[in-house]
DNA sequence: TAATTCGCTAGACCGA
DNA sequence: TCGGTCTAGCGAA
């Protein structure tokens, strides 16, 4: 029989775990592999194998009346940091034992691999992915033989998103008192199921709130939805439902079982809900992750955010306080709040389109489910892909680090990346040159891993030296960039592939979300040897890195210096030339010839040519000596016209918008039509507005993040004392809660003229005038000669006013 | 209970 | 009131 693999957990059966696989041919199956035992290593500090094997036979414990001991002992040569050894494999017979045995062994013994989750290592050991073409033979449910056949062929699952709408008297509905008023789904199809007759197409109207869920299980049951999607629906409607369903006598039957509901499990910081026989994914999880490596760029990650940030256009807005109101209200309301729920769905529904396949290439990548991918962080993604791979070489997978060791790794941060200060000014004919994928580069490199360091495999001078003097072996690829150069490869393919791929088309997408898959995996391996709770923590590999980084940017400044070119700013791993009167062959030449002296995959790229570029100065604490160029913050205009921000206050969320609209406008005015006077025309417009109240509130609000308990603040800065106020008033701010507020005219400093956006009925112009937009303009404007005294107007002739 | 370091800037806070 | 230091958030890479 041939079938996909779509995910692996097990059962117990007889005090035995058993392996489930859940696989897909035209419908989801489960087949049963009864002959894989959890097992653990264990190594002598001291002594022989022959006594440690003797001792751990030896171990038998009694716990909750269970009778715990090995079930057999095998011996196994591997690899432990790159040298060969001895181990001792102890069997269990549940993972449950693997826990308790573990710490028995470890009075006696070094313990490795003893904290793999069983599921997953039965895929590492068979060599399974999620998503294989598998070939196996069975005997009833049970598996006998199982043969990986290739790549998924023509796999989709059948998709349901769906959400729900609530009544809420009192703002935040309450699940023992307030019903359920609507389930919304899309497929192919979309409707919205509801207990009113509201006359639309779309709306199929059923008897009660019990009627409404058990309708939306019975079409979960029958569209056979192997994908169930929501959009933070493990926090609100997954429970609100099962809470409703409880209250009003309904069945909650969402398992492919015909009777269970969901179950959560707590992963992590937060939560999975695993539904019988189904895939279920949170997108919430997904839009966090995409958040955290900077993929998407909203304000709050919120379903109607993330909707427009990835499509351009406004989902359907309702106030969510209105939304019992509308309930009640007339036919038209009703209408309303049905389409909006509807459009949830969809929109659920197509960011699921968007995004799953990239989850779909984690997965594959990384070598876990779907569930257990999505919601992942790049470094237990990283951390899956290196446990499989140190298998497949046959390496012993370190051990997690103790407290202590975090802590003695976090007290000793290392050097990283060099930043060039640059000299403020309006600069034109400029080219950007970058290292493509600096760091991985490296590592591939120099072979920079924890095992080839100080190797006994070359000599010294055979070896790579990193500035820093660590040693790595020339002659055995390490773990770290074996896999590395793997990921590297593969991307370089994926590219190649997808130029001769026509965009917006399946296969485009696909073959677009696998190597973004790669990427954001290959990006962090570094961030994974410094990360003080990583396996694979090394500092000598760590500040490798960094160091060789520093060599080969200094390197090329220097030799861009040496051909005549100034070096306007580089960070990190590009560089900012200014051509003068040098063609553009030049520049090209140049990096030809940066590259033929660089070591294995390490290449310089030409990121692009830039017309004008602009690099404002830093703000100085106090002195108001002589002016310093600013890091990290500058503006490019392209050939196509396109701008190219970095680090300014208008690509900060925690600015007004008046501020950020304002410095953008000026921005583009100066680098594009390169016209002084209307900057200064903007800009007086902009103030005039402010001073006479015709801004709008809206473009007043400053975003800014609670990150800890809002009483372990030691400074009450305006968020802080907004987010007080905003609880005062009932309204709840959580760690992590993204609190917007304005400075209104009431109170002496900031922080006491700070209101929460819900609340603050003015703004004051003075504050926004002074500490928003002329702060954000006058780092530009003083490029063009304008000064602070020229545009703040102090009374006296101005050339703003 | 899951990647890093470098850098800018504000507003609070504190002492002279 | 001034200037320096500290806390905190966010972005670049």
């Amino acid at each position: 029989m041939k079938a996909h693999l779509i995910d692996c957990d097990y059962i117990t059966r007889d005090g035995r775990a058993v392996i489930r696989l859940i696989m897909k041919r035209n419908r989801f199956l489960r087949i049963y592999d009864p002959k894989f035992e959890p097992y653990f290593y264990a190594i002598p500090r001291a002594g022989s194998l022959e006594s440690l094997k003797t001792a751990i036979s030896h171990i038998s414990l009694l716990v909750n009346a269970e009778r715990i001991e090995p079930e057999r002992i095998e011996t196994e040569e591997k690899l432990l940091f790159g040298k060969k050894a001895t181990f001792l494999k102890i069997f269990c017979k549940h993972p449950s034992h693997v826990r308790v045995l573990r710490e028995h062994v470890r009075g006696l013994a070094d313990v490795y691999e003893a904290d793999i989750v069983f599921s997953r290592r039965y895929l590492i050991d068979r060599g399974l992915t999620p998503f294989d073409l598998l070939e196996f033979t069975h005997k009833g449910k049970e598996l006998k033989k199982i043969t990986k056949r290739g790549e998924p062929e023509g796999l989709t699952l059948r998709t349901l998103a769906f959400d729900i709408e609530t009544y809420n008297p009192i703002g935040a509905p309450r699940p023992d008192k307030d019903p359920a008023i609507m389930i919304s789904y899309a497929d192919e199809e979309s409707g919205v199921l509801t207990y009113k007759p509201i006359p639309l197409p779309f709306v199929h109207k059923v008897a009660d709130e019990k009627a409404m869920i058990e309708e939306f299980c019975r079409l979960v049951k029958e569209k056979d939805v192997e994908l169930l999607l929501g959009y933070n629906d493990v926090e609100f409607d997954l429970p609100y439902l099962r809470d409703r369903a409880k209250k009003s006598g309904a069945e909650l039957r969402l398992g492919r079982d015909g009777f269970s509901s969901f179950k959560v499990q707590q992963r992590g910081l937060f939560k999975h809900a695993k539904i019988a026989g189904r895939v279920h994914l949170d997108l919430y999880a997904v839009a966090k992750f995409l958040a955290l490596i900077g993929a998407v760029k909203t304000r709050r990650l919120t379903l109607g955010e993330i909707y427009n940030e990835m499509f351009g256009e406004e989902k359907k807005k309702v106030k969510k306080m209105d939304i019992w109101r509308m309930w009640d209200g007339s036919e038209e309301d009703q209408k309303t709040l049905a389409e909006y729920s509807l459009h949830d769905a969809i929109a659920t529904k197509k960011i699921a389109d968007k995004v799953v396949p990239l989850e779909f290439a984690l997965a594959r990548l990384a070598g876990a489910s779907l569930p257990d991918v999505c919601g992942a962080t790049t470094g237990q993604m990283v951390e899956m892909l290196l446990w499989r791979e140190a298998h497949a070489q046959n390496r012993i997978v370190p051990n997690k680090p103790d407290k202590d060791e975090v802590r003695q790794r976090e007290s000793m941060p290392v050097q990283g990346a060099y930043v060039k200060l640059p000299e403020a000014g309006i600069y034109d004919n400029l080219a950007v040159f970058d290292f493509r994928g600096m760091y991985p580069s490296i590592i591939i490199s120099h072979n920079i891993d924890m095992d080839s360091l100080n190797c006994d495999d070359c000599t010294d001078a055979e070896k790579h030296v990193s500035p820093l003097g660590h040693k790595f072996c020339s002659k055995k690829k390490g773990l770290v960039p074996s896999v590395l150069e793997r990921l590297i490869d593969e991307r370089d393919r994926l590219k190649k592939e997808l130029k001769s791929l026509k965009p917006g088309t399946p296969e485009y997408e696909a073959v677009f979300a696998k190597s973004q898959a790669f990427k954001i995996i290959s990006n962090s391996f570094y961030g994974f040897l410094l990360y003080s709770r990583s396996r694979w923590y090394s500092r000598p590999c760590g500040e490798s890195v960094t160091a060789y980084g520093r060599h080969y940017i200094q390197e090329t400044i220097r030799k861009a210096e040496e051909a005549g070119f100034k070096v306007l700013y580089s960070d990190t791993d590009s560089v900012v030339l200014q051509l003068g009167s040098k063609p553009k062959e030049e520049a090209i030449a140049f990096m030809k010839k940066i590259n033929s002296e660089l070591p294995g995959r390490m290449e310089l790229e030409l990121e692009g040519f830039y017309p004008r570029g602009v690099f404002v100065g830093k703000k100085l604490a106090g002195a108001k000596t002589a002016e310093v160029g600013a890091k990290k913050k500058y503006a490019l205009i392209g050939e196509d016209g396109r701008i190219k921000i970095r680090g300014f206050e208008l690509v900060r969320r925690d600015w007004s918008r008046v501020a950020r609209h304002t410095q953008q406008k000026v921005l583009e005015t100066i680098l594009k039509e390169g016209s002084k006077e209307k900057a200064v025309e903007i800009i007086r417009e902009v103030i005039s507005d402010l001073r006479d109240g015709k801004t709008k509130l809206e473009d007043c609000i400053i975003y800014s993040s609670i990150r800890k308990d809002i009483r372990h603040y030691a400074v009450t800065s305006p968020e802080v004392s907004a987010a007080q106020k905003a609880i005062k008033a009932g309204i709840p701010v959580q760690v992590g809660s993204l609190v917007g507020y304005i400075i209104t005219k009431k109170g002496k400093t900031i922080s006491e003229k700070s209101e929460p956006a819900e609340l603050a009925k003015d703004y004051d112009p003075n504050y926004y005038i002074d500490h928003q937009v002329l702060p954000a303009v006058l780092k530009i404007m003083k490029e063009l000669g304008y000064s602070e005294d020229d545009l703040k107007g102090s009374g006296k002739q101005t050339t703003l006013f």
